[in-house]
DNA sequence: GTGGTAATGTTGACTGCGCAAGCAAACGTA
DNA sequence: TACGTTTGCTTGCGCAGTCAACATTACCAC
C-alpha cells in the first residue's frame, strides 16, 4: 500500500513548487481554497481545522502566517464570543487564483497521465471511505 | 480527493498508538520492517531513505533514535568506506514483532471493515502508480 | 443568581524532518 | 600521480504541526 510514503514524496514536491512560486504551503493553499468556497469566504477556525485535518493549534499558527501575509483576516462572531472566523481577503483570493493556476495544473497532470477519469473517480471514492476523509470535496477554485 | 488530509489524520492516529504502546513512530516501524525483510537484516542508509521516502538527513536522525534505543546498529561496509549499513538488532526484531501485532491488526481492521479484498488490491494498484510509490511491497513482518 | 461542564481559541515546549552546507571516500580522466 | 566530480552520510538551522495547559465564553442544572 504505502499510502504514506507515496503521499509524502508527492506532497513534498507540490509543497516545494508552491512555496517557491507563491510562498504557500500545501496546507496554506488548501485553507485558502476552502475559505474561498464558503459563503462570505469565511469559516470558524475549528471547522477549518477539521476539514484540513489540523489541530486547533495548528490552524492558529497557519492562520497567523496567512494573516501576516494579508491573505486572511479575523472576523468576530456576534452570537458567540468564543469563535472567531477566518476570512479570506481579496489579496488572498488573488494569490489563491495565481497559485491554483500552477498547482492545480500540476496536480491535474500527475493524475491525467496515469489514471483515466473513471480511475480517478474510483480512487476518490475508495479513499473517501478512510477515516478522516469526512465529507464533500468541491474541486474548483472558482 | 483529499489524499493528503485523510492520510494525515490516519497516520496521526496510528502514530499515536504506536508511540504510546511501543515508543515507535510510523516511520520507525516502517524502517524496522524494511530492515527485517532484508537478507542479514541490513540496508545501506541511502536505500533505506529512499524506500521510506525520507531524505538522507531524515534517515540519519531517525536511525539515531533507533540506535539509542538499541533497535538498530551500524555496520561498516568493507568494499566502500563511505557507506554504513543500518542493521536491525535482535531487540529491534522483537519490538517490531510486538508493535506489528497491534499495528498491523489495527491497519487490517481499518481496511477490512471498509474494503473488500479486491478493492484493497485495486487501491494498492492505483496508488502504486503515483510518483514516489516506487517498488515492491512485501506485506508481512517475517 | 451560582456552580459545573463543554466548546473555542491561544501559547509554550517539543518533535520530526527538510534544506543547505560540509566532510570523506570513491571514481573518473588525464 | 593529481584533480575534479559524484556519492554517502552528518550537522546547523528553521519550519510546520502536535500536545498539554490555559483563559474565555457558553450552556445547563439547581
Amino acid at each position: 500500500m504505502r499510502l504514506k510514503a507515496s503521499d509524502a514524496a508527492m506532497t513534498r514536491a507540490f509543497n516545494a513548487s508552491l512555496v517557491a512560486e507563491h510562498g504557500l504551503t500545501v496546507n496554506d493553499f488548501e485553507v485558502l481554497r476552502r475559505l474561498s468556497l464558503e459563503a462570505e469566504g469565511r469559516m470558524r477556525r475549528v471547522d477549518l481545522a477539521q476539514v484540513v485535518s489540523l489541530t486547533p493549534s495548528g490552524i492558529t499558527r497557519l492562520l497567523d502566517g496567512l494573516e501576516q501575509a494579508g491573505l486572511v483576516c479575523k472576523d468576530v462572531c456576534t452570537e458567540d464570543a468564543r469563535v472567531t472566523y477566518a476570512r479570506i481577503t481579496p489579496e488572498g483570493r488573488s494569490t489563491l487564483l495565481a497559485a491554483a493556476e500552477s498547482h492545480l495544473v500540476a496536480l491535474e497532470e500527475i493524475f491525467a497521465e496515469r489514471f483515466s477519469s473513471e480511475e480517478v473517480e474510483a480512487l476518490g471514492e475508495l479513499l473517501g471511505r478512510l477515516p478522516g476523509a469526512a465529507d464533500g470535496d468541491a474541486q474548483c477554485v472558482g
